[in-house]
DNA sequence: TATGGTATGTACTGTACAGTACAGTATTAA
DNA sequence: TTAATACTGTACTGTACAGTACATACCATA
């Protein structure tokens, strides 16, 4: 392994190990020691990769936010009919955003985002944007073919998916349901299409 | 003043002034000298009174919950016809859990919600679940009398909430934008009871 | 005005933790 | 083999904090 290669492999293991605590237990439970303890080492690595705490936990963050809401801007559903697009991306939405481990980002991102609100713009802009604003594309589109009646495309996508997610996310950050399965999902998504097809009919 | 209303007043001066450090910083970042700092007098008392700073915590939530929520509870729309029933729990359903000092609870909620679980139940069933329970059992009222289509009322009025919560309150709690005007919200719940109607119409 | 519960101030203990220092060891490249 | 770079282990500093102890001051009530 070349020099420099092992660095970039070291530095890549604290990412992974630290990543998994900070996402189990959030930011200010998690002690740098636990994350040299865990990855094995030596604590000043961590301090010359990242600076400090703090800067290894940003860069965890914004490594996390594309890796897992990465599938999110995979979606294409530009040729299919209204229903079919709608339920593409629907269930592919709720199983990334409704995966216990998207569920702990988030919870840490909300938890520290008035500490770093950065992070809050980039999960934000990483995850539920690039769905948002690629349904409201397609909506706008199936709207100029008529197919859907006129209305702001940007919040008819809101509205769909605050329907299908809302709940169900609420009652996972809060802790009181366990994760769902993907039967499940797939007909909260069918529902949701239900209604939001006679709501945004011609 | 009572020897026993003196020792409640003390209590209930800690209750607000620590209640306010938590909501604003959150759990781990206001240390019992904080609040003693806030509130004046001495450490002696929140140990007296409520055990530790977990105990402090747990009964603060608890009375946050009951402060904050209580309106959700006091909707009656048994007599109106859907498009008012639904205009009129929408708005405030939405004008109290959009609220900043509402945000910031729920923000601690989800936080602490896997240290303690109860927690995140509590604020489930004062806030949220009375609103879903209240608009299902109006909606299953509404589908009987033959003026809504039949469909899991249950179902329909998280789809409601959703819709209407879903996008704004993300935007909050990721700190991306400013809280909302009465007037925006409004026009969020038209639009949203458009839909809705449009959706379970007959 | 004497008494008992209540509040205050301050000081202390033990612990946990971020960040630093540094001497020594491994690994790579010439 | 040598020099440069990166890694390890351990020990240390300073600080922040939860929780305790206690002596003193307050105040309602009888």
């Amino acid at each position: 392994m070349s020099v420099t290669a092992r660095s970039a492999a070291k530095r890549e293991a604290i990412l992974h190990a630290a990543a998994d605590l900070f996402i189990e237990k959030g930011y200010d439970k998690v002690s740098v020691d636990a994350i040299v303890q865990e990855v094995g080492g030596s604590k000043a690595n961590i301090y010359t990769y990242f600076g400090s705490k703090e800067g290894l936990f940003k860069a965890i963050v914004a490594h996390c936010c594309e890796e897992l809401l990465e599938p999110l801007s995979r979606a294409d559903i530009a040729d299919l009919s209204p229903r079919e697009a709608l339920n593409a991306i629907g269930c592919r939405f709720l199983s990334v955003v409704l995966a216990p481990r998207t569920i702990a980002l988030y919870r840490l991102v909300v938890s520290e985002s008035p500490q770093f609100p950065k992070l809050g713009q980039l999960f934000y802009e990483a995850g539920p944007e690039v769905s948002f604003q690629r349904l409201a594309a397609y909506l706008s589109q199936q709207q100029a073919m008529g197919r859907l009646r006129s209305a702001d495309p940007k919040q008819a996508a809101t509205q769909f998916f605050g329907m299908l997610l809302c709940y169900s996310q609420m009652r996972l950050l809060l802790a009181v349901t366990s994760p769902f399965s993907e039967e499940y999902i797939a007909a909260l998504v069918e529902d949701a299409v239900e209604v939001f097809l006679k709501g945004y009919a011609q």
